[in-house]
DNA sequence: GTGATAAATGAATGACGTTCGTTTATTAGA
DNA sequence: TCTAATAAACGAACGTCATTCATTTATCAC
């Protein structure tokens, strides 16, 4: 019945280090210097071993990459599924998600391509979601395409926020876009951040034009 | 009148390297060899040159990913911009910037954050995209944020392209998510690409959404 | 000519991620 | 209790990059 168990060997007792501990470390090496500072060698002096004995437990510098982000994903915000309407709480979910890797935006271009094998929390979450569509009425077909549509533009603006401010300044070449460089000067005047302000208008619309594609789509079908 | 012209000198008569000849080597070797290729060794060979001559016209590697950058925006079409309403202008253009950037996906993230500056292809197609939304009736100081929002989907959607088709086959951890683990398989039945799917669907509604918000802005400001 | 200088070059540097050969300590089974 | 198997750790090395440096070369200004 039960399948024989994998022989446990090996020198510690307790092993030193584990997915867990990996990841807790990459998380504050990240913190402490950044992506930039997270490599093999300073991930290795976290753990007090040398980089060489990581790769008894990793397989790649990715997979590390890869726990972190299920850790990341761990932390974004899907309680509302069960309680509020789902087009309410995808805006929170979606407000959560980009929060969560505004300060983790290397990780998105690493993530958009990984499948999700191995990532249980990331599975968990897509599951929340797809359920909250479901009890709002999206149909089976269409949920993995809006799920992915949400993601695809809290992604895209996540990555907006690590821009810096001044991004569309345009410096001597104004004149080559005058309306867009007016436009930009427009937007100065608030005082308010053009990351967020542009994120709230999109999400907005995209969930607003979301709900009306919804009602078409159960009109059309019937 | 004319300034001054600044002194030509050095060995060749007409300069062997240049912006232009360094960023169509540089797409040459993109196109055979991928980005991973592209090395600065790879792009000094294909211009026949030694790789630390290269530092002599360009300041970095990422100077030359942003000149491929700007040269790709070149590709994007805005053209129904001078003839179509607003709302279908910026669809063409979304779909254009979405697959142009789907075969230059690593250059995204460092788009993403680099200023607009010595980009001149960018900044023209930024100034067309905000003059066709003035037209449309977009108020100034809301310019700004919409093109960053449809960008931001635009360059999520992008990177979803490069993603394996398989990307939300859920292994054996299946029972983590059941209902998500459905809606995949529903939406397997299509033969369409998923990718395709969920950046049709989120466009329109995004676009949609957008269209709501003017409307509606327009109603409040009198 | 002569001196200044942009351009080109090969060699070297310094980070990285990753692999290898070897050693060490523990456990399973006889 | 002895032995074989093996997970884990380690230092040294490798290969690949981007980038810098000292030096040489060829052209232009005067």
């Amino acid at each position: 019945m039960t399948p024989p168990e994998p022989r446990r060997r090996g020198r510690p007792t307790t092993p030193l280090l584990s997915r867990g501990k990996i990841t807790s470390a990459a998380l504050a090496v990240i913190g402490r210097a950044g992506y930039d500072g997270l490599t093999m060698a300073a991930l290795a002096r976290e753990l007090k071993t040398a980089p060489s004995a990581l790769y008894n437990h990793v397989k790649s510098k990715d997979e590390v990459l890869n726990w972190v982000q299920d850790d990341v994903n761990q932390t974004i915000d899907v309680s509302r599924f069960a309680t509020d309407p789902w087009d309410q709480a995808i805006a929170r979910w979606a407000r959560s998600y980009r929060d969560a890797f505004a300060e983790h935006a290397p990780l998105i271009p690493v993530i958009a391509v990984l499948p999700i094998t191995g990532a249980p929390h990331t599975l968990t979450m897509y599951d929340t979601v797809a359920e909250g569509l479901r009890r709002g009425g999206w149909p089976e077909d269409l949920v993995v395409d809006a799920i992915v549509a949400v993601e695809s533009f809290v992604l895209g603006s996540a990555m907006d926020v690590a821009a810096p401010e001044w991004i569309f300044d345009v410096g001597a070449e104004g004149h080559l876009a005058p309306t867009f460089a007016a436009a930009v000067a427009a937007r100065h005047g608030r005082g308010t951040s053009a990351a967020d302000d542009a994120f709230a208008l999109g999400l907005n619309s995209l969930i607003a034009g979301l709900r009306a594609t919804l009602a078409a789509t159960l009109a059309a079908r019937g």
